[in-house]
This record gives C-alpha cells, structure tokens and sequence, in this order.
DNA sequence: CTTTGTGCAAATTCTTTGCACCAAA
DNA sequence: TTTGGTGCAAAGAATTTGCACAAAG
C-alpha cells in the first residue's frame, strides 16, 4: 500500500533523489488523500518548511508527474490536482464545495491502455461531477 | 444530427436568444468540430464580425454550458474546449499537437448518470491522452 | 423606458521563466 | 569544481470583473 511506503524509498523507486522538500511534498500526499492543489500543498508546508516557495512546489510536482511518481488530475479549469495513488480508479468531483473522492471502477474496459484506430493511447481518465451528500443536502446552486 | 441543424432554432431549442455573436458562435461549433479553445473561436470570428470582444466569447460559452447546449471539455490544463455534440462518447487528446479528437464509446456503463454511494452524479466524462498517427511517427517527445 | 447583451480596460489568478544562490557528489 | 535543487521576483497566459454603451422589446 502506498500509504504505508517511505516517502524517500519511494522516490527513489521513481528515481527521484530525495530533498527534504521532496520528501516532505511526497509525505503531505500520502497522509493526505483530498487530491490537493498546489496551493494546497504549500499552505500545507511552508509551515514547517519556511524557505518552501511555490516555484519548488511546481519543479517538484511537475518532476513527479513526468517520472509517474504522482498522477495529474485535470478535472476542473481552474486547479490541477494529484494523486499519488497511481493505480486504476475514477474520481468524483463535487460541483458545490470541490472536493474530489476516489471511486473503483470496476469494470475497467473503458480504462485500458489500448490503440484506436491510429491513436496511441498512453493515459486513460474517467471523471464524474454532481454534489456530494453534504452539498446535495444543502443544495447551493453551482454549475459544474 | 446537430450539424444539420438551424443555429438559431438551436439556440432557440436551449431558451438561449439568438443574438448576433451567439449565432456565428455556434454556426462556428457546428462547422468546426475541432472542440475549439475560446481563442480558436475568437479568432475565427473577429474577422466576420469585427466588433466581436473576447469577453462576449467567455460569456457566450458559458451561458451555452450553463444551458445545456455545449459541452466543455477540462482535459489539459491549459485551456478549456468546447464541443457542440453533447451525446455520449469519449475522448482523446494528443499530447504532442494537442488536438482532441471524438471516440466513440461501446459499452457505456461506466458512463452512466446514477448514484454512488452519497453522490449524487451529473456528468460522466471519459478522455484518454496519447499520440495520435502523425505525432507517433514523428515522435516529438512531450509528458502530458 | 427597461431589460438584456456587448465590449473595452483593468484586475485577478494560475503558472512559468530567468537568474542567483546553495548543497551535495 | 560541477551539477542539480531551491527560491525570489518578474513575466506570461487565461479568465473574470466593473462599468458604460448599444440593441431589442
């Protein structure tokens, strides 16, 4: 389980050597499963790590998505968000407060990496927007 | 079939009012089935209609989306997209040019509108990233 | 008139870039 | 030393906002 990985084995799994901004980003994200902006992240941090900048947190996370560290979600315009469970689910994004949650999937066919027709496929993602329980309940209007 | 139909009666069909710019817009979408970015659409259309503002492009497609009558599609982080065909299907982005192209989705399941768990599901979209035949010969190399 | 739509300019937000400094091999 | 990592400030790009003017009923 991710979860339970070293954040410093784990980069070096990815090949990722170890800083202790690196470290500390890759800890934020296993003990925070909310698939957290950047924003998120660097609030997160520059507590414990003064120095922290933004930049850093944006080579970092950009450094972790190319080498498959970390998984970019790209489900609203306004935010990128991640997640570093890498492994096969969807995600549900809720219109009202934003929030995304894993979901299984679990018939994956759609899910595959596969060719169609003259299309490489490399990546597959599958997203749901609506309102989550609390927002549903309480219904503030929002368009997706 | 959209493509066929009058874009005024279109916009007629979604309580939108047939001004103008909104007309050439979705004339544009019909014609150009390329999910064009806000700037594609600007661009294609300040020649013809030469007063035409950038925001009236922003705020056209919004009211499209919020009435139903355009899709937008957040598949890079880059810019949102826009496609007129709001049946359901998929799609694939080529990471290298950047050009989305539709796919069209056998079996649908996962793509159903339903309750899971404590959501309350409004939208399903399913994309995948890759190479499409021109970029994978070439193969300029480019993370997605 | 009154309401709705349009468009300019400015502001805001998110992200990237250039460059200097720091740290580890 | 040399290379790679970090962080500040500035730049850039996409989008939104405020407000005045125009158009339609």
């Amino acid at each position: 389980m991710i979860i339970n990985k070293n954040p410093r084995e784990y980069l070096q799994s990815y090949g990722i050597k170890p800083s202790l901004q690196r470290i500390a980003i890759v800890e934020y994200l296993m003990k925070n499963r909310i698939h957290p902006t950047i924003e998120d992240i660097y609030n997160a941090l520059y507590i414990q790590v003064p120095t922290l900048s933004k930049t850093t947190v944006y080579n970092t996370l950009k450094l972790f998505v190319e080498q498959g560290a970390v998984l970019a979600l790209v489900i609203d315009d306004k935010n990128v968000r991640f997640d570093i469970d890498t492994s096969c689910h969807a995600h549900f994004q809720c219109c009202s407060c934003h929030r995304i949650w894993d979901i299984p999937v679990g018939n994956a066919d759609l899910l595959q990496v596969r060719q169609i027709d003259d299309l490489l496929i490399t990546e597959s993602h599958l997203y749901y927007k609506g309102y989550c329980k609390h927002c549903n309940n309480k219904m503030v209007g929002s368009s997706c």
